[in-house]
DNA sequence: TTTTTGTAAATTGTTGACAATTTTTAGAAA
DNA sequence: TTTCTAAAAATTGTCAACAATTTACAAAAA
């Protein structure tokens, strides 16, 4: 069957819909705070305001927009109290993961951990940092998927997209990027010794330090306030 | 401003449908498997299907229901795997709980703990297995809450309430209530003493043994199978 | 100037209608 | 009887229209 028409069978026109709205979010074409209009978006996308509002009801639950009755639907600004919450939540996912992976990693598996980490470590001698936080964002991703728990997987790649939506976070990657290009070696070579305790301990670890270098980010933020680039409009 | 005017302004009609969909699903009104039709909800809720389906769409993707293009939704049905795929995430949530929960408890935190462990023990001594189910689930929800993360309170219900539709755990629950009677006193215990790694040991194990029970149980119902009661529709 | 008020415009909430697809039913053929 | 086929019914997908609410704007009052 022709991949096109299987797309067309399996995918309604609502969660086309809904997709297209979360890679604009995602992508920072509709950054946070900004108001999404359901006539302005259904006229985009040349469908009617109806696959518009349950995309909406999706994104909603998803925790990537914010819906005010009557007064329409935005972008989801983080807080950073959030963030911080989200990312102990991460790292007690990750400790399970690191544990999981040291009792069941396969060879191949252990392969592709270890090429990774090396294309990271290329790109930081490079200093090619767009580069580097798209390969660590795919190294979690793999090792979480690599546990085989569906679960988890999509819960943790949720979190992730929510965590995108922490605007402050962005400034930060740069400045981060060769600190945690160590760690990932150590993360490898925990997982590989097969001691789950040991493994779980440096997945914990390296997420607090991602925790705490946002959270000493923030403070810096706020010390060095930036000009107010508000062209959107913005709640209230 | 009076109640009934500030929740007609908060909360909007698919809102409302989505509770009201999401409590029969959860009380069993619409068992696993059974399909849910539109226009039947919509007549009997007196609405027209533009809420009903943002509603599902909600449902869709907190997990309680699963949508077929041009053939319907259905009440999910959690598989046995994915059940324990939840039972491990959930018990990596339950050490974060307690090891959180062990370095930040109050007083007045410890004496609500301590009333509910009372409470489960008159009624493990009643022989009141629903009762002490109530009070195991609020509990564990509780601890949850009681650390102050709302993304992990959350995500938490979220995993209870995707539970509950694995059907095989309700018959499971009466023979197991004086077993996990013990473990919440210890559990208690361990965060009292404020020490995070024996408080997060000691949920952790509790939450693996949930586990375990569950797949002894499952093991046993299919060693001695049910007469199938089914009446209503079920998909393919 | 600043605030208030009233009207127009924009936007969201909800509904009913129609098209497309699936499911059921009844009859014909094997 | 069983299997296949075609029409009918039921159900979902999508849209456009209308009502309700909020927002924007301009004039009047302080």
């Amino acid at each position: 069957m022709h991949p096109t028409i299987a797309l067309l069978q399996s995918r309604s026109l609502s969660m086309v819909v809904q997709q297209e709205i979360e890679r604009g979010i995602l992508s920072g074409e509709y950054p946070p705070g900004s108001k999404l209009i359901e006539a302005a978006l259904a006229e985009k996308m040349g469908v009617s305001r109806g696959p518009i509002r349950e995309a909406f009801r999706m994104l909603d639950e998803a925790g990537l927009v914010r819906t005010e009755k009557n007064r329409g639907v935005f972008v989801r600004d983080i807080p950073l109290d959030e963030a911080l919450e989200i990312f102990d939540l991460r790292a007690a996912m990750d400790e399970l993961v690191g544990r999981q992976l040291a009792t069941h990693l396969t060879a191949a598996q252990r392969d592709d951990m270890q090429a990774m980490v090396s294309a990271m470590e290329q790109a930081v001698a490079a200093q090619d940092a767009q580069h580097y936080h798209l390969l660590n964002l795919q190294f979690h991703d793999r090792l979480v998927e690599m546990t085989g728990n569906r679960k988890l997987t999509a819960i943790y790649r949720k979190l992730i997209k929510e965590l995108s939506l922490f605007r402050r976070l962005n400034l930060a990657d740069g400045w981060l990027m060769p600190a945690s290009a160590s760690e990932h070696q150590q993360i490898v070579q925990a997982i590989a010794s097969g001691n789950p305790q040991l493994a779980g301990q440096a997945m914990f670890d390296h997420a607090m330090e991602s925790k705490a270098r946002t959270a000493a980010n923030d403070l810096r933020r706020h010390a060095a306030p930036l000009i107010n680039p508000g062209t959107k409009k913005e709640p209230r």
